[in-house]
DNA sequence: CTAAAGCTTGACGCCGGTGACAAGGTCAAG
DNA sequence: CTTGACCTTGTCACCGGCGTCAAGCTTTAG
């Protein structure tokens, strides 16, 4: 299939898949008119690649599913490398939440100097 | 004083200083040389603009605490409308947690589907 | 035949808050 | 006079993940 039949079955603008190219995570074959071709090997990439984007993950933190899934596994989270990036953004989602707690905490603070009486009534 | 002591004496580049500026938020007198000149004022609402920074506000989040300082209330947070920021920064602080709580769950799910068993290892 | 839809590469824009450089003016000390 | 510290404006670069044009191909439908 061409580059905007694999848009559609997946859901991302072409746009989106020639960067994903540019960047190194799919490769596509050139049919004799320079189009891109596709087959379904690419909808399962660009699929796995949608899902870890979708809760928070940069495109270079997909790219050891992407290799894992390439390696002939039936998984992409499956491969010792993935499974060290789904612990780095688990530790990293931890910080974050740690963080933004601790932020949340001294903006009520500030709050509660700079007007006294006022969170009490938000 | 010029540019160059309110940065130190705030902790802020003369670039920030001269940013500020553009957005708007700081003004500045200029001496005969065309060099910037400040007061105490000044240094009251960089100081101002640095703490709320430093929690996480944006520079425009800020303006409202310049305004309030500039219109001559002692504390930048006392005014309606940087009530109503504080109020605003809290409620995305609030969402931004439980986006990330989410987030953090469904990584975990995701995870524990690839990898069953990866996660009580970790 | 033509128009429309789809494809190609290339390049700029965005957002926030600067860092870093360029190319100059100013001013006090030695 | 010169050096060096300080000041000026202006511009490019960064990061991520694209959106959006431009200018030109191919292919398909009518």
């Amino acid at each position: 299939m061409r580059i905007g039949e694999l848009a559609r079955r997946v859901g991302v603008s072409t746009r989106a898949l020639r960067y994903y190219e540019q960047r190194g995570l799919i490769r596509s074959r050139r049919s004799a008119n320079g189009y891109r071709e596709y087959d379904e090997s690419d909808v399962r990439i660009v699929t796995e690649i949608r899902e870890l984007m979708s809760v928070g993950f940069t495109l270079e933190d997909a790219r050891p599913f992407v290799d894992c899934l390439r390696s002939g596994h039936p998984s992409g989270g499956s491969c010792p490398e993935s499974v060290a990036v789904y612990r780095r953004k688990l530790a990293e989602i931890d910080r974050e939440i740690r963080d933004l707690l601790a932020r949340r905490a001294e903006v009520a603070a500030q709050f509660a100097d700079a007007c006294p009486g006022c969170l009490s009534r938000a």
